[in-house]
DNA sequence: CGGCTACTTGAACGCGGTCAAACCGGGTGG
DNA sequence: CCACCCGGTTTGACCGCGTTCAAGTAGCCG
């Protein structure tokens, strides 16, 4: 697998897990769906497997980009960060969801793990000859770059147009969307800290919580703790989040 | 070509030309460049060339999406609107660019001329055809979306945390990189109005303004008109958009 | 010349950021 | 078991930046 350094810090440790694919809990959601079925040999010499730990670090800007990541289980975090500390979470990226290609040689944006999570890591000539052989595989990554573009252009208009409310009313109905959760499921689970949140929709920590009080003063969510969020009234917290859909 | 009724109002009326590829000037800048050469005659069955007026629309918001566009001359804009008229200026699109490919069936963004602008029109079966009959037309396609990809995640930084001076100047920065402008040229012309920034910037049209003044009494700029900057120290420009790179 | 649009400039307001403190749950050690 | 600490969250008070509202200016066309 990698022949490149792990990071160092030991916390933040990642661990090789066998790769199982035939029983990849989001085996038709990933990009590997797009391969011929008996490929998953080929798969499993050119992907391995890994766990990461809260906190640790898939890549780190400024490496050269060798990999991309498939996730099967947790949340990761794509971090761009300034020279002085002002930091913009660009997506979380939750189980399906393929991460790691750019434009660029070198990675600008860190990848890191929300929760423990476990990724398949595709080393870039695995992920080259995949695109060579199978064009399905190559199909795939585009339509999946393609919806990652839209998603982005909803996150300008809402950081660039929306009040406070709105932004935290939309991120917690994509949120839902992206998890999958089913419209008559109240509940959402916040793995992320309010850190993370401030820096995902352009905001401030104290404005985020101010934010989900008022949400909660006006009846539309529950607080059990900071960590799970209830959908009291999806009427109201989708007329806030209307401006996205 | 086109079975889609084109849009009505005569004054944004676009008027279709002979599509000439042997002479096209972003020949080896557009997508097109990725097709073996003897594939022009394919290209010139599937592809119709239009030009457009100022304010023209090649789509609108919830129309199905059934093209996509290669722009030849001139500027277009990528515009999110909000029932309430909130606008977010998602790109400015300039020759040698591809545009249109979406994640949905149905368009989420019009697509307008900021100038007299002239496009190749792909019909979507046409771009179907081509990615199936040519993997480099795909590959180049998803390398595309990559950039652009990037180039959304570089927004919504500048739109999250950057002040409006800082967007200001690497809006600047920015659109002399996409232009291919020499580093040592000083000049940029501004085809759009100050609202086209203000919506690109996640600002309003005085803040834009008055920005624009602060780089001129600062002896960042001169603005011998409001289309037309000239870069009078190019250091502190890039200081300044430095956040961006 | 008048009327229009786009841009610039000025003055006042208010939202969200900043700073500071309180709160809260979990973990550790005495 | 309680005291203490620590990070994350919430709440409060204040302030400043960018918006809002309004006026003024410049260029363009009939």
């Amino acid at each position: 697998m990698s022949s490149q350094p792990l990071p160092r810090c030991r916390q933040h440790a990642r661990t090789v897990v066998p790769l199982d694919c035939a029983r990849c809990a989001v085996r038709d959601l990933a990009v590997c769906s797009s391969l011929p079925s008996p490929e998953a040999d080929a798969l499993e010499r050119l992907v391995s497997s890994i766990e990461l730990q809260p906190n640790g670090e898939l890549a780190r800007a400024g490496q050269p980009c060798r990999h991309a990541y498939s996730v099967t289980a947790g949340m990761l975090r794509v971090v761009r960060t300034l020279a002085d500390a002002r930091r913009q979470v660009v997506a979380f990226v939750t189980p399906g969801h393929f991460v790691g290609l750019s434009g660029h040689q070198v990675h600008r944006y860190a990848i890191e793990a929300v929760t423990a999570s476990r990724v398949c890591v595709f080393g870039i000539e695995g992920i080259d000859e995949l695109r060579r052989r199978f064009p399905s595989f190559e199909h795939t990554l585009l339509e999946r770059a393609c919806r990652d573009l839209d998603d982005a252009h909803d996150s300008m208009l809402l950081l660039a147009r929306l009040s406070p409310l709105e932004r935290l009313a939309s991120f917690l109905v994509r949120l839902r969307q992206q998890l999958r959760i089913r419209a008559d499921d109240p509940c959402v689970a916040l793995p992320m800290g309010r850190g993370d949140i401030a820096d995902h929709l352009g905001l401030t920590v104290e404005t985020v919580s101010r934010s989900f009080t008022r949400l909660r003063e006006q009846g539309v969510i529950a607080l059990p703790d900071p960590h799970r969020v209830e959908i009291l009234d999806h009427a109201a917290l989708e007329g806030l989040a209307s401006a996205l859909h």
